[in-house]
DNA sequence: CCACCCTAGAGGTCAGACCACAGTATACAC
DNA sequence: GTGTATACTGTGGTCTGACCTCTAGGGTGG
């Protein structure tokens, strides 16, 4: 009737490989961090071939739940949890994407994030959350340490979240804005007001309102996309980027396997 | 003073392969759905071995930008856009990712996406939203085909939304969610007040009043999560797998790129 | 006209040699 | 004795080319 086969990209060996790893994780055997086997020796003990058991951990690797590093090994991710850096600018093309939306995803994501961390913050978040503030007022001068010091108080208000799906999703979103921030931060004149937002967004955490640190986290943003002039186009036309008209198609397809 | 090395996944020649293929899908080149040439004359004409092109190719799969289907050749993908299906389970296990947080995502997406679908849902929207609602009703009395075209309703609205990067991540989460439900769906007995639901969720949209939109969705998604008995826990303990306390680390490890 | 089988084409796997990189041990010069 | 340069070892990266398996389509016999 409908689909029946599954277009999971489950080639028999990869799948194994993959599946193998995830069992090793889930159990314990493995954790953040770890490095597994050399690929010819564990190759051997899963009796396939180097070539297969690369095919496997070049999947996992795409994905970010691992970390190859050339002359050293292969290692179990341990960064913030994130949803593969390059995944996100190859969908983009793919569909494109475009600033205003990602804009508006993360205002809708860390509107929310703030909210939850204004009731689920623990001290060592707070703590960590007053230093950031002060690290950026430190850096009003300096537009590259500024930046760095705004992605970490936002990841670790994400952390502070309590909800590291959301937080996962975050760093997906901000690591794609985070060249094109780069550039613009540099001929930026207000990182004061910047700093001040950031300082706000603190305080209404730390007091354990959500409604306050919401609200100041949507102007934050909303001020952060003015600066940048990528709001969302009244008319229907693309910002960057080529247009892409692309027939928009109700795709039923590829329902969630079989049915 | 922090990190200097780029740790991203590019190793050279597939890397190498990666952004070809970016490049002929950004210069339209290559469409959704279109195939690319056999491995071992693309490799030929990139100069590179095949084993290197399967790589990158591999890397690309992965993430769900092409699928590759033994014996017939390589697609670039024309689904929905999502992020990795294996990737979110995989993460969940090594983030100890949990059912209450998947639906405290869900409900802030999906509350957000029904909003913004009332605002800018096109008349094709509206037509299509109908015709599954309809179908909803007509299955009321089969479970599995129920949730197939629930799950086609807020598929559909997700792209009424008119932010894709919106609906991919919803996408993401729908997908893990979607086994779980298979399995409650088919003893689940009041598809009624379900299918009721979904229908005045349809009536806002096409009454274009967002305020209510999300409301309905709100409810609609809290009522769901009851029915699955998957609230959050008051206490701190796990509901599903195994508990996983993981010291957690403010890591500040690996900013974004360059520092 | 239909069912079955065969075959061409495309991806999947394998084996083994060799290259490139990172870190450490060693040797030589000062 | 110290320090730097070099060699070695371990680990991932790439290449070749042969062979296996799957899918789809066309040919052939009933």
């Amino acid at each position: 009737m409908l689909r029946m086969k599954q277009d999971l990209t489950d080639t028999h060996r990869t799948m194994q490989v993959v599946n193998h790893i995830r069992a090793l994780i889930e159990n314990g055997t493995l954790q953040p961090g770890d490095k597994i086997p050399p690929e010819r020796e564990f190759a051997r003990s899963l009796n396939i071939s180097r070539a297969s058991l690369r095919t496997g951990i070049g999947y996992l690797a795409a994905m970010g739940v691992m970390k190859v590093r050339h002359g050293v090994g292969t290692f179990v991710a341990d960064g913030p949890a994130e949803f593969g850096k390059a995944s996100f600018s190859l969908m983009g093309v793919l569909h494109g994407f475009q600033s205003w939306q990602m804009f508006e995803v993360r205002l809708i994501i860390e509107s929310n994030l703030a909210a939850l961390a204004a009731e689920r913050a623990k001290e060592e978040h707070h703590t960590a959350l007053a230093e950031e503030v002060a690290e950026i007022f430190a850096s009003i001068d300096s537009p590259s340490d500024f930046l760095i010091h705004d992605v970490l108080f936002h990841r670790i208000l994400s952390q502070a979240s309590g909800n590291p799906i959301l937080a996962a999703l975050m760093e997906t979103i901000t690591s794609a804005l985070y060249d094109k921030r780069r550039k613009t931060v540099e001929r930026s004149t207000d990182l004061r007001e910047s700093a001040e937002m950031h300082r706000m967004i603190y305080r209404a955490i730390r007091a354990r309102d959500p409604v306050e640190a919401r609200r100041l986290m949507e102007q934050h943003l909303r001020m952060a996309q003015a600066a940048q002039g990528m709001e969302r186009p009244t008319a229907r036309k693309t910002i960057d980027g080529i247009a892409r008209p692309r027939t928009l198609q109700l795709d039923k397809g590829s329902a969630p396997s079989r049915l």
